[in-house]
DNA sequence: ACCTGAACACCGTTCAAGT
DNA sequence: ACCTGAACACCGTTCAAGT
């Protein structure tokens, strides 16, 4: 949607590293299963299968570099629904919760990209590092706010909770889960809001 | 451990449907990703890497059986947890939660590749199905106890937060989270324990 | 400086042919 | 009845060569 994929080759002498993450995105937001093709990703670029390599080392930083683009976008969505809660921190982690879980099922292959397995042999990709820190850190804002390096129980709870109910739903493993959209919408709010005010 | 590796070639003439679900979960067990290759696992079970089409259908066919292998063990290892605890069930639901993220833990490729995304384009497996709503059935069970057809709010929670925590722990996503095993389990009893109280 | 085309070592899957 | 070997259409990645 940030494209227009109306033109033959909207680039190719212009930014072709910002142009492969946006198409990546757009397949995203088509598929429901992150695992694209390399050679696909190129081919609706309008370039060879080898360009890429000219901007990313190998597919696996490529992905990288597209999950933190969505960290990004999901830092400024929870942002953004904590405007005008600050006095409130119960209701605030559940705005917070329901925004993440939210951001979830509009993007189902974007999330499962964003939290895709990462094996510890490989080298991290700063990009990705910092980009999901920042996210994580707007959800811990709005816990008990205890403010060290390390993760308070509180926190860490409410943001199993919603990362579960979020991975549940998309991969559609709740029995009688509903299936329209205000009837999923109904049950997180509901699941949240019950359990936000269990004590640390 | 289930089979032995010593013998070159332990079946051949035997159940190679049994063998190379064997294998796989061999595999599953030395690797943390649960994205091995068809041929490798022929290699390993010391058949051709045609023999397996023999047997099952494609590759998500075999994956979908060693899936639904994992889902039987996590429903005995629940039942095994809930021997004892019938009389009070936040006690209950706090160990069944427990024994969840242990066994991601425990073997974390196995449990990826049961939560694997389902893409809804493809045909379901009878056999992963059912296992899978087996084990579901041994949570719910422990939960309110609605009965009917719906999941509660309860168990619904406590099973987001379990599946969140064991998906979070497994991907190494926590920030600050403890890389021993005994710091682990304490993390998750304490953020369990914390939230099993919560009202439902 | 950036991109292409051919090439390499792999995949999953199919199928005729072997025992 | 069960398995093999060659084959097909793909991958990710590399690299000399083109502009």
């Amino acid at each position: 949607m940030s494209s227009e994929t109306g033109r033959t080759r909207p680039y190719h002498h212009g930014d072709l590293r910002r142009a492969l993450i946006d198409t990546a995105l757009q397949i995203l937001q088509e598929e429901q299963n992150w695992e694209f093709t390399l050679r696909e990703l190129a081919r609706r670029a309008g370039v060879s299968h080898a360009a890429p390599y000219k901007h990313f080392a190998d597919k696996r930083e490529l992905l990288a570099e597209v999950a933190a683009v969505g960290f990004r976008a999901l830092r400024q969505a929870m942002e953004a629904a904590a405007a005008g809660h600050e006095g409130e921190p119960e209701e605030l982690l559940a705005v917070l919760g329901e925004t993440y879980v939210a951001f979830a099922l509009e993007s189902p292959a974007r999330f499962r990209l964003m939290f895709g397995p990462v094996r510890d042999d490989e080298p991290p990709v700063p990009a990705l590092q910092s980009a999901a820190g920042e996210a994580f850190e707007a959800l811990r804002a709005a816990g008990a706010g205890s403010g060290g390096g390390e993760v308070d129980t509180r926190t860490l709870a409410a943001w199993s909770l919603v990362h579960g109910l979020a991975t549940l739903l998309i991969d559609r493993r709740i029995p009688g889960a509903p299936s329209d959209t205000a009837g999923t919408r109904a049950l997180v709010a509901r699941i949240i809001r019950a359990s936000v005010r269990a004590p640390a």
